[in-house]
Parts: C-alpha cells; structure tokens; sequence
DNA sequence: TTCGTCATGTAAGAAGTTACATGATTTC
DNA sequence: GAAATCATGTAACTTCTTACATGACGAA
C-alpha cells in the first residue's frame, strides 16, 4: 500500500466536519460514542457542538473508510464499542489540520442580536439587556473556569491546544464584559 | 383594540427570531427587503445571519399580523414594495427586547476547533495555523472597522447600541490575537 | 450590449436537532 | 426501589441555505 494517505481521491476524502470531530475525540482518547458526546460538552462545547445523532452514523462511516478500528467491549450485559485511530486516521486528521482552506467562523448570538436592537428601549430597559449580557458572559467565564482543570491534565499528556482554545474562550467572554462597562461609564454622561 | 401588544395569545406572539430582525431592521430604516438584506449584511453579519429566501416570506408574515404595514412603491417599471412598522410593530420589538428569556450564543468556529486538535501537529505546522487563526481575525477586524463609520452615523440618528455591538466584535478578535500571541511567546520557551 | 445592481419570489436540498425507543448498571 | 448514568440507534422534524427563475435599470 503506497503509503496511502487521505489525499483527495485516496478514497478517504469524503468526510465531514462532525467525521473529523468523532475522529479527533478518539484520537484524543475518547472510547466510545457516549464518551465522545460527553468529551465533546466538557471541551469544544463553546465553540462546536455535535449531537448524539451525528455521532454513531459517523463512527460507522469511519470505521468502514479505515480510519477507525472498532471493537465490542460489553460491560458485564451492557453493550459498548470503543475505537482507535489507525495510522490511516491519524493521517487524515494531520491532513484535514495541515489544509489551506477557508476557516468559517458563524457566531448567532441572541444577546448581541438583541443590543444591537436596544435603541427601540428606554435607558433603564436598555441598560437592563446590557447587564443580561453581561451576566450571561460571567456564567461562561465560571464555566470555563471549571473546565480549566481538564483542559491543564490534558497539556501534560498530549498537549497545550485545548487550554489555548479555553483560554480564547475567557478571554472571548472577558472582552465582552469589558466593553459592556466601557459603554456602559461613558453613556452615564 | 384594547392597547393589542404582542403578547402571547395576544395573535402576534408566534414570531421566530427571524422575523424579529425583518422587524427591527424596518424599524431601523431599512424599507424593502433588499435593503434589508443589505443591511443585514453590514451591520449584524458577523452575530446574526438572515438569508434572502427567508426575508420576504417573513415580511408577508409581518404585515399579515399587522406589525408592518407595505405599499407597493415601483421604481419605474421596477416593482418595489416597502414596509413601515405599526404602532403594533413597535410594541413587539419592545416586548421582545424586555421578555427575560435565554439568550442562546452559538458559536461555530472551524478555526479553533482546528485549534483544539492542533497537538495533533509537529510545532510547525501548528505555529502556522495558530497564524491562520490570527490573520483571520486580523481581516475580520479590518471588516469590523470599515463598517464603523455607518455604525457612527446611525449613532446621532437612532442610538448607540449598533456601535456597542461593533465594538464588541472587533474586541471579540483583539483578544484573540492577544491571548495567540501569549501562547506563541510562552511556548517558544 | 454587457455587466453590475436593484428587486422579488420559491423549490429543492443539506444539515442538524429533538425526540423516541430500548435496556443495563450504579448510586442513593 | 427510584433516579441518574451508561450505552446505542434511528425516525421525524425544523431550520436554513443554495440555487433557480424572472426581470428592470443604470453605467461603461
């Protein structure tokens, strides 16, 4: 086999974003379905999500293109099947990372949505919908806070990247606040 | 009509997210649904997204309930409609900005959830797409700015809040360009 | 006369979510 | 023994986008 990697044509070039999501959280240690699901809530939850419904028809599709082996691994009565990344995965995922392509970025946020709007409100409404804003940004920031612990286990044993990513998350949500009390001091003149 | 504001049960409480922007952005000054597609495009873009095909069957809708009211306005031979909101109209933007519900924030990022599986990668390849990340960001700012001078004018004609949302975006990507930078500086080490 | 913009409308399809269906195991 | 969690699978539905269809107007 001529070091077949996942070229285009290579007969693994078919796959979608969720395939590569599936793909990534196995390689990253992930077993199984359900613990794709859960790996993915706890890390890329903030930026990509996943249904449970994406997952299982994508594991499948893995396995058959070559890029995951799978294998029945019951507990006790209870069936399960966990995965690995082949040397064929692991190719796909480094080609899908290494790929020039456009990175779309789709933000769809009601509470921008609706500031955006707020001049149709009194001051004091007005002001009610930025500190919405901004409380919703200080339960991201706890939450994120809270998967920080993960994420700096994960540093150790395969690397930095997810605390990157956690961190533009903060600092995403920082950002906000910041702006919000900016706003918020010069239009009290 | 006894005050007949959109609450529910009220007949016009069965709005999708949708159609509140349709409204809000007549509201705003946009007439027809060109210019509101326009519109959209210029100012909320990089938070919220509307497309063509469901703009007008969303004014119809409007105008059906009695927020908008239309007038067919043909620029020569070239047929037009345009829409002003009712008294109606008005009530149910408030309503809608004042109604404390969620307010969902999704946000889909291919780059970092390339990011996030970066370790995947020999440090070089990871370095260029941590920059990747960066000069994209970097063109999202340059964006964000060009449309500032709209978001000024529309400042002394309507309000703030529409420039408050623009300084949350270009803010939204400085501070990640800013925490990249930390990382390439610490990870050099 | 050709291209870009103005202007509206819809059919078909893609993508993703919710909800349902089922059942074992563990914890309280 | 009840509730939460582990575990997989899929049908139905919603939502949104792409693409098509049509045509006028203005500028080069």
């Amino acid at each position: 086999m001529p070091s077949g990697t996942a070229g285009p044509g290579g007969g693994a070039g078919d796959l979608t974003a969720p395939d590569y999501v599936v793909l990534g959280m196995v390689w990253l240690g992930a077993r199984s379905g359900y613990e794709i699901k859960r790996t993915v809530e706890r890390s890329i939850r903030f930026f990509w999500t996943i249904s449970q419904a994406q997952i299982y028809p994508s594991l499948q599709h893995l396995e058959q293109t070559g890029l995951l082996v799978g294998r029945a691994d019951p507990q006790g009565r209870r069936p399960r099947r966990v995965y690995d990344v082949t040397p064929a995965g692991h190719a796909a995922i480094s080609d899908w990372l290494r790929r020039e392509e456009p990175l779309p970025l789709e933000l769809r946020d009601a509470g921008l949505l609706k500031l955006f709007f707020a001049d149709a409100l009194d001051r004091a409404d007005a002001a009610g919908l930025l500190t919405a804003v901004k409380e919703r940004s200080q339960r991201q920031i706890g939450m994120l806070r809270a998967s920080q612990p993960a994420a700096e286990a994960l540093r150790t044993e395969t690397g930095p990247h997810p605390l990157l990513t956690l961190r533009i998350g903060i600092a995403l949500h920082e950002a906000t606040i910041r702006v919000c009390e900016e706003f918020e001091e010069t239009s009290r003149l």
